[in-house]
DNA sequence: GAGGCTGCATCAGCAGTACTGATGCAGCCT
DNA sequence: AGGCTGCATCAGTACTGCTGATGCAGCCTC
């Protein structure tokens, strides 16, 4: 299980064809197929069908495993990487689209400071790669769970705001009148699913323990206005943290009242950041106090 | 970053020395000095100092990754491999020391059920590989915080138990006639360290927020009654949960005011099991009810 | 249904890698 | 000072991993 041929194969699914990702890859034709002949004959059981390409049930686990893996390497080549060079002089943060206000509250220390807005999963590979000093990384989760990041390295995470969730209704919606609804009522209904911007729907599909919660539409921004734009122009529903849901016009907005997730707000970042980014790290972590802060499992005292 | 010259690097650092890591690699000295001198020209700089032989802070922070990396590299190896395999009979379990009371409440499901005692982390990666069906693994944490358990792919998270911890203590201690004690307060005192037993004391560092908890007395046994003798003898102080702090006799056991940090058990578990181990993740998760499951976040949705 | 075409499998050949075993050399102990 | 332990270095070799050419199976066209 060499990550060379890891990675060829995680380009083969991607792709669906081999002599595309061979010369993603750099590689000829032949060189990808006699990868993927390794891994098969390694692991002992076929991982695609040819004709068309696509993963067996051996290979769909292993890409399970092959992605997170060939992530956390990369994540770790840069951490290393980053050790030689003479450290920047501004912070820099990373903050995904509905994490903001927690981070604008107060003014940015620091001259210089630098703010990136990007999804989940690039704010963690920024943090970890320590292109950012800090990231703020919002998610849906039970009030007493984590949020479900992916493990990159050794990174501490923070608690920094916590806000109930509620549901985006076009105004002339059914169910626009009542006061609370349960989300298990509205697992039926035609979704909009905007993965960057708000809560992804299989997160919701978790926190209801149903299967429904089907996208009719996907919203592939980072722009809340958009996608409230979207659904008062009736192409779904969408949920959103209450007081980002209560700026938007044209639109209902109403509580979830079962099951109980919330939205909340949590800082990622290295060891312990230098100069300004320290600061900001103990400001904000210093509004929750107590023991909110929970290093990865990767590197915590057990 | 080849995994091979990964292992090699991490086997010399274990065994503090060049010529004992080849000869348990099975390579000459040779081999691994070679292995040494491509990952130090890869990364650009020097890992290892030598004579003695020890990690650089380079290669300290190298270590950090490399090892979760090799061990989740292994648990994907095994994930495959258990797949080629038919699924065994019996259900086959594990548990930390300090779990086994939610587990044994009720009688076990199947026939020929096998269960076996480890460390968190060896029973982590027992579950991972398809070894055990499930695990059930204990430690402290706040009491919204999870267990930090390290990420060797896609895991089922289900909170079992939760308790108070307490402090064990002498009889003859001079705060054994106080109700309860804040964790500050014995930061200085001597301490067991019992890493497979109890609360790992670095765990405790983390949770009171200070440098102290600092070990005279190492126990590396899992079986509490020897921990509660060495108190007796006044080898130092431990902490327990409750529960089980009350069942060892002649010591003092004393709840803790300060900080609220609880003592819980958790089942951790792979995809949903078949048979007899499903029969028993449902019963043991029917007791938590709710949104208390967190999929892990290698494989989480988002 | 025959032919062409697309795309993965296979093969031969070559270049570079990754070992081994021998030797060199620096630090430490006596 | 001399010996010894243990990592570095070097030469040699087996083998791996790539390329380019060819083979062959499935699908589309007509």
């Amino acid at each position: 299980m060499d990550p060379h041929l890891l990675r060829t194969f995680v380009a083969v699914v991607d792709q669906g064809s081999f002599s595309v990702a061979a010369s993603t890859l750099g590689y000829t034709q032949s060189a990808v197929s006699q990868h993927i002949a390794a891994l098969e004959s390694d692991l002992g059981a076929p991982l695609l069908t040819r004709r068309p390409v696509a993963p067996t049930a051996a290979g769909a686990r292993l890409m399970e495993h092959a992605r997170p893996l060939l992530l956390r390497l990369d994540a770790a080549r840069a951490d290393l990487a980053r050790l030689n060079q003479a450290p920047q002089q501004g912070i820099s943060l990373a903050c995904t689209p509905l994490s903001h206000p927690a981070l604008l509250a107060a003014p940015l220390p620091g001259d210089r400071p630098s703010l990136r807005v990007l999804g989940r999963d690039e704010a963690l590979r920024a943090v970890t790669s320590g292109e950012v000093d800090l990231a703020l990384v919002d998610g849906a989760a039970a009030p007493s769970d984590p949020l479900a990041l992916a493990d990159l390295g050794p990174l501490t995470t923070v608690r920094v705001a916590e806000e109930s969730l509620a549901v985006v209704l076009p105004a002339q919606h059914p169910l626009a009148g009542r006061p609370s609804v349960r989300l298990a009522d509205l697992s039926e209904a035609h979704w909009i699913d905007a993965p960057d911007t708000g809560v992804p729907l299989p997160r919701l599909r978790v926190a209801a323990g149903t299967d429904g919660f089907r996208a009719r539409t996907t919203y592939e921004g980072t722009d809340v206005l958009t996608l409230g734009a979207l659904v008062r122009a009736g192409h779904g529903l969408t949920v959103l943290p209450d007081s980002t849901a209560r700026r938007l016009h044209g639109v209902t907005v109403t509580a979830v009242s079962a099951p109980h997730i919330v939205h909340r707000v949590e800082m990622v970042h290295g060891r312990l950041p230098r100069g300004a980014a320290r600061e900001l790290v103990e400001r904000i972590g210093a509004g929750e106090g107590g023991p909110g802060q929970v290093t990865s499992p990767a590197s915590a005292p057990r």
